[in-house]
RNA sequence: GACCCUAUCGUCCAGUGGCCUAGGACAUCGCCCUUUCACGGCGAGAACACGGGUUCGAAUCCCGUUAGGGUCGCCA
């Protein structure tokens, strides 16, 4: 039986989580949960003047909202800590001084420690790239020298990404590098330090970069680059998970809507591509207004209930269910949930300027007070037994059903957009329907 | 500058030599459904970067050009 795989995200602290990192962890995720493997979350902190808290909790806090639970790393522990770099200097100075004693590194003028590049051809296969050959003797500096010897720590006794992140894997046992095709062109290096610390190098798969849909580097700026902004912005997350996955790799057939059940199922490196995705917002909102639409009442509740809550709508999900039933295929975001049902909840509901409009058209009074005493008198009190008496009524007077429609709408709602009206006339209730629009009528009486 | 990766509709993908007069999805535009707004249905426009090869045959293979991205840090 072959090892069992452990993989690692391992972002640094220094902004928000961008949707790159977040798709990074994604697919060692799904290659972990895929194949039974280890996820380890490593945070290199090795850069303290870069550090913050806040980013620190912001790395948490998106993975956790994605669903990204990690089965080593801070917070839950492991064999292999501890899992800040900031706490491993020990670590990092034992290997440091093995480089040291076998003359593969040195300290320089300046006082920092470097590691002498072997420079050698090299080659390695990349699980999403192919087979890599490099010439590293032909690897130049900007200004044209040889490439310098890579420093491996600072004069300040700070450590290198580089040489953390090989020792780190090394010491955690990682077997599969996945991470940002950015690090493509740093991989010969690691894999030198690999050797020169005696160890075989992982498997590696780099995964294309995110852009921007114009093709422009994606920076924290940008909207949607940010994890926070889809927590922030009434999303989904397994709309957000699923649309990331598809940023990338392609299941091959023409799915769209992928469970993260079926991502895990079906989630390998074969379907990653090497062409860099351009990010688009319209289709992750697409895809969002799907999942909201489609999802079981009990999670859409769930989902539901921080916004209301935010809005100070207090409800018991009695109440609350019904009332979102009603708006759940039409909100594209959980944001807009109080808007859709605030009505609901209140009879001091605000009239919104054209629906003030609607009911000072001549008639509409007249029709409310129609339709209301119909109403008063109607047996059952369902969507269907409502639609049926309305439309009796416009037939009984000889004008459009739109006649009826409108007044009613926006008299029990103050808006003239909202859920189906006879719907929402059943979940309000005859009580409550009857009082707002005899309110309504002494209200916008001339 | 050196090295590396990439190149199909505006965007995300499918396509691994003949099934392609290139398929799906988002977006856009029509029409239908609906006397709200959405959803949904139907339809339209929209792409193989360019130039050479290889082959009976190329979106698919090779070379070059161009373009985009990346790396070359005492950032990660």
């Amino acid at each position: 039986m072959s090892s069992k795989i452990r993989v690692r995200f391992a972002p640094s602290p220094t902004g928000y989580l961008h949707v790159g990192g977040a798709r990074t962890a994604l697919f060692n995720w799904l290659y972990a949960r895929r194949h039974g493997g280890t996820f380890v979350l490593r945070i290199e902190d090795t850069d303290a003047a870069r550090n913050t808290e806040q980013a620190m909790q912001a790395i948490f806090d998106g993975m956790r909202w994605l669903g990204l639970d990690w089965d080593e790393g801070p917070e839950v522990g492991g064999d292999c800590g501890p899992y800040y770099q900031s706490q491993r200097g020990a670590i990092y100075e034992r290997h440091a001084q093995k480089l040291i004693d076998t003359g593969k590194a040195y300290t320089d003028d300046a006082g920092a420690l470097r590691f002498r590049l072997p420079r050698l051809p090299l080659t390695f296969d990349d699980l999403v790239c192919g087979h890599m050959e490099i010439d590293r003797s032909k690897s130049q500096s900007r200004d044209g020298s040889p490439e310098a010897d890579m420093t491996i720590r600072r004069a300040d006794g700070g450590w290198i990404f580089h040489f953390v992140n090989v020792v780190d894997d090394i010491e955690m046992a990682i077997t599969h590098v996945v991470r940002g095709e950015d690090h493509l062109s740093n991989t010969p290096k690691h894999i030198e330090l690999f050797a020169a610390l005696g160890a075989p190098p992982p498997a590696y798969a780099h995964i294309p970069l995110i852009l921007n849909k114009d093709g422009s580097k994606m920076s924290k700026r940008d909207q949607g680059a940010a994890v926070g902004s889809y927590i922030d912005g009434g999303y989904a997350p397994e709309a957000v998970v699923n649309y990331i996955a598809l940023l990338g790799w392609s299941p091959k057939d023409d799915s769209e809507k992928l469970s993260i059940e079926e991502l895990t199922a079906r989630f390998d490196f074969a379907g990653v591509n090497r062409k860099g995705a351009h990010f688009d917002l319209e289709k992750c909102n697409w895809l969002n207004a799907q999942y909201l639409m489609h999802m079981p009442m009990e999670r859409y509740v769930a989902l539901a209930r921080p916004w209301i809550a935010k809005a100070g709508i207090t409800a018991d999900d009695a109440a609350l269910t019904p009332v979102l039933a009603l708006v759940k295929e039409k909100a594209k975001f959980l944001t807009e949930l109080p808007e859709w049902i605030g009505f609901f909840f209140t009879e001091d509901y605000p009239f919104l300027p054209d629906a003030e409009e609607k009911l000072r058209k001549p008639g509409a009074l007249d029709r409310l007070a129609q339709l209301a005493d119909a109403y008063r008198e109607i047996a059952a009190w369902d969507a269907a037994a409502l639609e049926a008496k309305l439309k009796e009524l416009a037939t009984t007077h000889a004008v459009k059903a739109a006649e009826f429609v409108h007044p009613a709408r926006t008299a029990v709602s103050g808006k003239t957009v909202g859920p189906s009206l006879y719907h929402m006339l059943e979940v309000l209730g005859r009580e409550r329907v009857l009082s707002r629009m005899a309110r309504a009528q002494s209200t916008f009486a001339p």
